[in-house]
RNA sequence: GCCGAGAUAGCUCAGUGGUAGAGCGCGGCCCUGAAAAGGCCGGCGUGGGGGGUCCGAUUCCCUCUCUCGGCA
């Protein structure tokens, strides 16, 4: 039996996929899925570089702008109502593209979440108070005893992961890497087949600083002066944007300067993407030359489905 | 034209008679329930050009070029 086909387009930020994605979704007859974990937010548009309504009635988008920024919302949540799309879309015989630049939430998908163990704010709270209160020396000591081979990936200043890490164990008395060790990909029951964009660094930053610019005409301060007024969640509160203007509206600096730093935070952001794609060997690379050839880039991503 | 200050990393600048650092920037990497987050690693350099003193000059001396102040 032939097996059913998803495609994932990633690649850094401003590179040009959501573009490319609709010129494509058109083509093979996709419906796209948004694998951006800041797009899921509402009333985060212009921060997000969210594709805008006319284009969503051309093709249909899925998962942007459906929780409230106020809520949290992580990789488990984002695996099971994206998994849930696939499966309608394989009902209306339809192709679906994934298309964003969350390098986590594409691997979850693509090579599958380890059994249920969900945050547990007691337990982290817990742990939390021991790293302040000792050092991440000993929190890291801890680990190495419970499960050596997390401890050995895992650096003794990453906290965040140390506590994860314990955490797990806590809960299930079982290490994490041997509960990682234990998922299961896509690649089994359907054919996958990976796109990344990219193009030379310069070119890209070019994109990316003219972009955030682009962002401040469109309204970004307002923007984010309102988002600014509620109580956002951990998650959303991470956006590029929210923090450096948070300063600049505290009086901690110019608006020049509020806007340097995002473009470079966003540069950061599309180095460490790059990074996560590279490594993975599935993905067949398209590099971007000019701006403005979505038509072609699709051309030539369809030549190799 | 004269007087003064300076010329060192991509940028802003430290420092030293034994071939150099810092911050920012930049590059590489890790990543499994916060991921636009979090963590790690890397100086990436014709010390403005030329000459001199010295065992040895980026450092001291001379000279040229350039930049910035001030005076004309």
């Amino acid at each position: 039996m032939l097996k059913r086909k998803i495609v994932f387009l990633v690649g850094p930020t401003g590179i040009g996929k959501s573009k490319v994605a609709i010129t494509l979704a058109k083509k093979i007859n996709a419906e796209i899925i948004s694998c951006d974990s800041m797009q899921v937010y509402r009333r985060m548009n212009i921060i997000t570089s969210k594709v805008g309504l006319a284009e969503r009635k051309e093709v249909k988008h899925h998962l942007l702008g459906i929780i409230d920024p106020t809520k949290e919302y992580n990789v488990a949540s984002y695996r099971k109502a994206s998994l849930a799309i696939c499966n309608r879309l394989f009902k209306k015989g339809k192709i679906p593209l994934f298309v964003g630049g969350t390098g986590l939430y594409y691997s979850i998908i693509v090579d599958g979440l380890f059994p249920e163990v969900p945050e547990d704010k007691l337990i982290r709270a817990k742990l939390g108070k021991l790293l302040k209160l000792k050092g991440n020396a000993y929190l890291y000591k801890r680990l190495s005893q419970v499960d050596t081979v997390a401890a050995k990936r895992i650096h003794f200043n990453d906290s965040r992961r140390i506590i994860r890490a314990l955490e797990v164990y806590l809960k299930t008395g079982k290490p994490i890497s041997e509960l990682q060790s234990g998922r299961v990909g896509l690649g089994k029951d359907y054919e996958v087949k990976v796109f990344g964009l990219n193009s030379d660094r310069q070119f890209l930053y070019d994109k990316i600083d003219q972009r955030v610019g682009q962002m401040f005409n469109l309204g970004l301060i307002n923007e984010v002066r309102r988002l600014l007024a509620c109580k956002l969640s951990r998650t959303a509160a991470c956006a590029i944007g929210i923090q450096e203007l948070d300063g600049y509206f505290k009086n901690q600096y110019s608006l020049d300067e509020a806007k340097r730093i995002m473009q470079r935070n966003s540069r950061h952001y599309a180095k460490r993407q790059l990074t996560w794609f590279r490594k993975d060997k599935r993905v067949k690379w398209i590099n971007i030359k000019k701006t403005e050839v979505f038509n072609e880039t699709a051309k030539r991503i369809n030549k190799f489905l």
